[in-house]
DNA sequence: TGTGCGTATGTCAGATCAGACATAGAATGG
DNA sequence: CCATTCTATGTCTGATCTGACATACGCACA
């Protein structure tokens, strides 16, 4: 389970200490990077739900397949910013991040 | 109520056009800026909770006063992962988010 | 009036992020 | 096996954000 986790986080380009254990991370890191993935998963899911591909959904976004790839990672090149407009962009509303912010965050809380 | 609105993203750094209405952001934009406006206040309101100055603040988040008035204003030049990680220096959860967005956006809705 | 304290605004250099491109990997169908 | 299609990763250049500093504003209260 952590094992895991940690592995969705390293895919993700965060580079955790391979001795340091990602409990390093602080509480507000934590939630942050919870936050993150919560957000790229719902963005992640909204896409799948409307049929698309990484590369159609980039051309709705004006951006690149390769940056929405990096979106669904939560990798760290992506900011909340970028989750949050793309998502609204799909038609989600703050209600909806919310719910993905109560729902999913702290899937992997120590 | 609309105008004051308009003078409150206008203090923020938007420069929506005089002639322009600012209805003419977008319907992602506007909700963007409703959760950016939504997570300042809950900064502010959380700062103001602990008894803090802004400048008391800055030095607990590693930042400037300068920086904090710019996050509480929501001004453009502040992202949402830097009122997010402050929110979460502050002792916030993601679930506190949540309820921030839940209660808060939406204030000026057209 | 002026002094002190808190807050707001403008600007800048360095840091981080954006979209784009190339390319690699994974999965499916022939 | 080879194509095709979709997804993942690395890297570049220009854009945006960050903390810091200077300075202005607002408001008390002597």
């Amino acid at each position: 389970m952590r094992a895991e986790k940690r592995r969705q986080l390293e895919r993700a380009g965060w580079a955790i200490g391979d001795a340091g254990d990602f409990l390093e991370l602080s509480a507000e890191e934590r939630r942050f990077v919870d936050v993150k993935l919560a957000l790229a998963d719902g963005l992640r899911r909204r896409r799948e739900r409307l049929g698309l591909t990484q590369s159609a959904m980039a051309d709705r976004l004006g951006s690149s397949q390769s940056r929405v790839a990096k979106m669904e990672a939560a990798h760290r090149s992506v900011s909340t910013d970028l989750l949050l407009k793309s998502l609204f962009r799909l038609g989600a509303s703050p209600a909806d991040v919310a719910r993905l912010l109560t729902t999913k965050a702290r899937t992997y809380a120590a």
